[in-house]
DNA sequence: CGGTACGCCTGAAGGC
DNA sequence: TGCCTTCAGGCGTACC
């Protein structure tokens, strides 16, 4: 059935954050990296944004209706050689030789990936844009994006300083915060750590899952505000969000639901996860029942009685 | 500035 | 069993 025997299969059904995405790329780089593109195939349109949407940003009333895009969709054009793939936050770029590149962002449901084509020869419905690529002495290999839900997509930017710039406007790569460029983006804010730490613009990568799981492990409830937390306490959240991130990527990206492995058994991470999708069961430090509220529009799970 | 509500979208899961 | 509702989530806009 799949074609994509061999390789690491992350979770398709969680929602990617910064381990997934990571996962992904890692997964990507040794099936792209040096190879010549020789067919791209747009299957769905409107999962390509203009390249001036804002950074991190679906402009829906760009999407659907469009003629085209800013920018041709194919900015990944055939005879383009991938020369690397980078990640910030929750972001990837598959950069080409000529400097032009295409930024992904996976939304909720996004994957980058072999195509699993089907024995009637169709990929599956929601693999909207399809790359062929050929490293030398190596297979064609047909690389898909895939998105179910759609909140994610693709931008074509025409070279590296439009990418760096639109990266710029995000903040620092969560995997290696550092206790004072956390505590200097974000110490004079009014808002609650939690809000902040999903703020992309302060910190980028982390989701509503990590964000819950770093701040019990810092004993931080969510509902502080930054202006009231500490310095030792802004070290301590620096570290958990490292340490919860990189627990993650140790897991493959695995983080809730359907994660399958490679064999099809389940992955275990989910069983780690010390609070998100727990609420009203025992704490794992205190065993009271942890507490559940919508805070920054999100569901979050804490421990009252451990978490100040 | 911040906060709140809503929209986008589909599949999984729960209730009846 | 099958239909119906609810929920999940990143990130934007609109509005207070």
């Amino acid at each position: 059935m799949g074609s994509a025997m061999g390789d690491a299969r992350v979770d398709r059904a969680g929602v990617p954050e910064l381990p997934e995405v990571e996962s992904v790329r890692r997964m990507l780089e040794p099936l792209l990296v040096g190879a010549t593109v020789q067919d791209v195939v747009v299957r769905r349109r409107d999962v390509i944004c203009a390249s001036d949407d804002p950074p991190g940003g679906w402009s829906r009333s760009g999407r659907d209706a469009s003629p085209a895009p800013a920018i041709e969709p194919t900015a990944l054009r055939v005879g383009q050689e991938v020369t690397e793939i980078r990640r910030h936050g929750k972001a990837l770029a598959i950069v080409a030789d000529t400097g032009r590149c295409v930024v992904v962002h996976l939304g909720m449901t996004g994957w980058v990936g072999p195509v699993a084509v089907s024995d009637a020869g169709q990929p599956p419905v929601h693999t909207h844009v399809i790359w062929t690529a050929r490293r030398a002495r190596e297979p064609r290999r047909s690389i898909g994006f895939e998105d179910a839900r759609r909140f994610g997509g693709l931008w074509c930017l025409p070279d590296l300083r439009a990418l760096e710039a639109r990266w710029s406007e995000l903040g620092p790569d969560a995997l290696t915060i550092r206790a004072n460029a956390l505590r200097l983006r974000a110490q004079y804010k009014t808002t609650t750590v939690k809000a902040s730490l999903l703020d992309q613009r302060v910190l980028a990568g982390v989701g509503n899952i990590y964000a819950d799981e770093a701040l019990f492990r810092s004993k931080i409830a969510p509902s502080v505000r930054c202006c009231d937390l500490e310095d030792a306490q802004w070290a301590l959240l620096a570290g958990a969000v490292r340490h919860e991130l990189r627990l993650g990527l140790k897991w493959g990206g695995a983080t809730v639901r359907s994660f399958r492995r490679p064999d099809g058994t389940e992955g275990k991470r989910q069983n780690a996860l010390a609070v998100y999708g727990r609420a009203g069961e025992p704490c794992k430090r205190c065993k009271q029942p942890l507490s559940s509220a919508m805070l920054a529009q999100r569901t979050t799970v804490w421990c009252s009685h451990c978490q100040h």
